[in-house]
RNA sequence: CGGGCUGUAGCGCAGUUUGGUAGCGCACUUGACUGGGGGUCAAGGGGUCGUGGGUUCAAAUCCCGCCAGCCCGACCA
């Protein structure tokens, strides 16, 4: 039984100043957390509870899986890390620091090193596998900005697991277990959720979906058909193509003089405003514009080239959405420098018919989806001040395919039915991948297989975000009065306020707690003296406890009240049956 | 890394413009009263005013440097 008479807590009246979003600065004004250093947090008495339930709950479905638990240091050696190359790749984000000889050491940011190594270690046949092995562990991140309190720290803790298969199938089978042990994890957390299609990016690797717990103060963005259930991550959202038109008998395109029009807003102003250019039927707009963005493409093997994306000029291009498309190439802004090397690209003015393998540039060219055959655009004539009226694709340029690399808007077409989509926030909770075998080629992961030949394993990677899920957990759940736990998760199932200093009423609440617990019931009793029943009430709903039970002056007519936390309902019940009434 | 804001008691803040005894609310201690929605009264404890330097008889306050934090953006399995 917890007394808070004694309990290590002290909850604040006010909000911290440093705090923003709802459950950060609950979890502070709650006494359950305490902030030591950007990023970084210390979990007090009541807090650790809700952790380590949620971290219970976690480990309970992953065994129930037939997952296995392994704990590796958080301390890592800087070799197996120079193995696979993240060493240099994860940059700054990498905590490193020195032994006393100098060595090289790291805080792991993620363990896929540790987890194919140990296994490459001990098995070194097919018949060993399958295999999945997941630990709980704290992860190291030097953010270059942590924020939102728990919800994106530089030290927090993840349940992080890795599937070992010989083939594709199993690779399957494996994933699919995962997801569905996520399934059930999150919903005995008490989670609202959503899986939505994610792109694996530079990991690599082929099926890849995120667990969402949808929130305002959520980091990630994802579309939602209101329709038809679909979800995706933006950026993995396609473009449903709208209808080719016939190119014969377009008007032939024609070249204009368009002084200082180097944006698209300038280039629909001074078209609107010219007599000699403008429309009849309507007003030119921006997604009339054919806007060529110009970005140099680094691939694997080192070699930057530059490539240029056509998509219409009232859509910006996403760089996260371009990255998705182009893994495991990297990609960044075309430089001033860049455009002094290629002259041909004249910028403001870029037209797309010298772009493409086979037209003069030979640069290479590709198109937004909505860009098809025989839609008519107005798009740079390569001369500088000079754009082009009614250029045609398909008839006057061609690329070299298509892209998915413009900014995805609430509103745009559902791929699967075409309902406008809705776009909302959410908090990654759970992402799930399947790796192949890029550990396991960079480290020599490799069994015999049935034939006696040596064979590459094929891994899935699966990880939870577990003190992010309790952050989650309220973000979802808290309301205006405080935090609000599902009872699962919760640091008590009955929080017993005494509401007067009577012995009667002491002595019962004190009563009352013992037996609850002997019931199986965890109960947190306010048996605090000198503290008024307001600040008793207000600190009740603050802790987010489900159920309410106040021993007050109801007593006299042999009764106590019952309040439900989350729907603020009270009702009175004799305390006789008080006990059996909550345990049960 | 760019932009903005902020560093004064455990927490939230005022004081800085115009230099002159370091303040308020909450929390904490003691006593009395009160007792169903953050109560009242009285008496207390607690501060290198982020930091280093400078100006001045005198600096929380003015000047210069540095550091830290928060927010927005860039970045980020």
């Amino acid at each position: 039984m917890l007394r808070m008479s004694n309990l290590f807590l002290r909850t604040l009246r006010e909000d911290p100043a440093d705090a923003e979003v709802p459950s950060h600065r609950l979890l502070v004004r709650a006494g359950y957390v305490r902030r030591v250093a950007p990023g970084i947090f210390s979990w007090l008495p009541l807090g650790y509870m809700v952790y380590r339930n949620v971290e219970r709950i976690v480990r309970e479905e992953m065994d129930a899986a037939g997952f296995q638990e392994v704990h590796f240091p958080a301390l890592l050696p800087r070799e197996p890390y120079e193995q696979t190359g993240r060493w240099s790749e994860y940059g700054d984000t990498l905590f490193r620091l020195h032994d006393r000889k100098g060595g090289d050491y790291l805080l792991g940011p993620t363990h896929e090193e540790m987890f194919t190594l140990t296994v490459k270690q001990e098995f070194s046949s097919y018949k060993d596998l399958p295999v999945s092995l997941y630990q709980i562990q704290t992860k190291y991140r030097d953010e270059a900005r942590p924020r939102a309190g728990i919800l994106r720290g530089r030290e927090f803790v993840m349940k992080d697991s890795y599937s070992f298969d010989i083939d594709d199938t199993g690779l399957q089978a494996s994933y699919d277990a995962h997801r569905a042990a996520y399934i059930k994890t999150f919903q005995r957390l008490g989670l609202d959720f959503i899986i939505v299609g994610a792109v694996s990016g530079a990991m690599g690797g082929s099926a890849s979906e995120e667990f969402l717990a949808p929130c305002i103060h959520g980091e990630d963005t994802f579309v939602r058909c209101p329709q038809c259930g679909y979800a995706a991550n933006t950026e993995a959202v396609t473009t449903p193509p709208p209808e080719t038109v016939p190119t014969e008998g377009q008007p032939d395109p024609v070249v204009a003089h368009t002084p200082g029009t180097e944006t698209i807003e300038a280039l629909v102003g001074l078209a609107n405003g010219r007599d000699d250019l403008r429309r009849d039927d309507r007003a030119w707009t921006a997604a009339d514009t054919l806007k060529n963005v110009v970005l140099a493409v680094t691939d694997p093997a080192g070699e930057t080239m530059p490539l240029v994306i056509g998509l219409p000029g009232d859509r910006e291009v996403d760089m996260k959405r371009v990255e998705a498309a182009l893994a495991p190439a990297t990609v960044r802004p075309f430089e001033e420098a860049d455009f002094a090397a290629q002259p041909q690209l004249v910028r403001g003015y870029i037209g797309p018919d010298i772009l493409g393998a086979d037209a003069p540039s030979g640069i290479r060219y590709l198109l937004d989806p909505r860009v098809v055959t025989g839609t008519a655009w107005v798009t740079g004539a390569n001369v500088a001040d000079h754009h082009v009226f009614g250029l045609v694709a398909g008839r006057d340029f061609s690329a070299d395919g298509t892209i998915e690399a413009a900014e995805v808007r609430a509103g745009d077409p559902c791929p699967d039915c075409g309902t406008p989509l809705d776009m909302e926030r959410g908090i990654e909770i759970g992402h799930i991948f399947q790796l192949g075998r890029k550990y396991a080629d960079a480290l020599g992961l490799q069994v015999l297989d049935p034939t006696g030949r040596l064979a590459t394993v094929t891994m899935g990677s699966y990880g939870i975000g577990v003190s992010r899920a309790v952050a989650a957990i309220a973000e979802q759940t808290h309301d205006d009065q405080g935090l609000c736990w599902p009872r699962e998760v919760a640091p008590a199932d009955v929080h017993i306020v005494v509401a007067g200093k009577s012995e009667q009423i002491i002595s019962a609440a004190d009563d009352l707690a013992r037996e609850l617990e002997s019931a199986g019931s965890r109960v947190l009793l306010d048996d605090r003296t000198g503290v008024s029943v307001g600040v008793k009430f207000n600190d009740a709903e603050l802790l987010g406890v489900p159920t309410i039970l106040i021993v007050g002056k109801a007593l006299a007519d042999g009764q106590v009240e019952i309040k439900d936390r989350r729907t603020g309902q009270r009702r009175r019940i004799p305390v006789a049956s008080a006990t059996a009434e909550l345990a049960g």
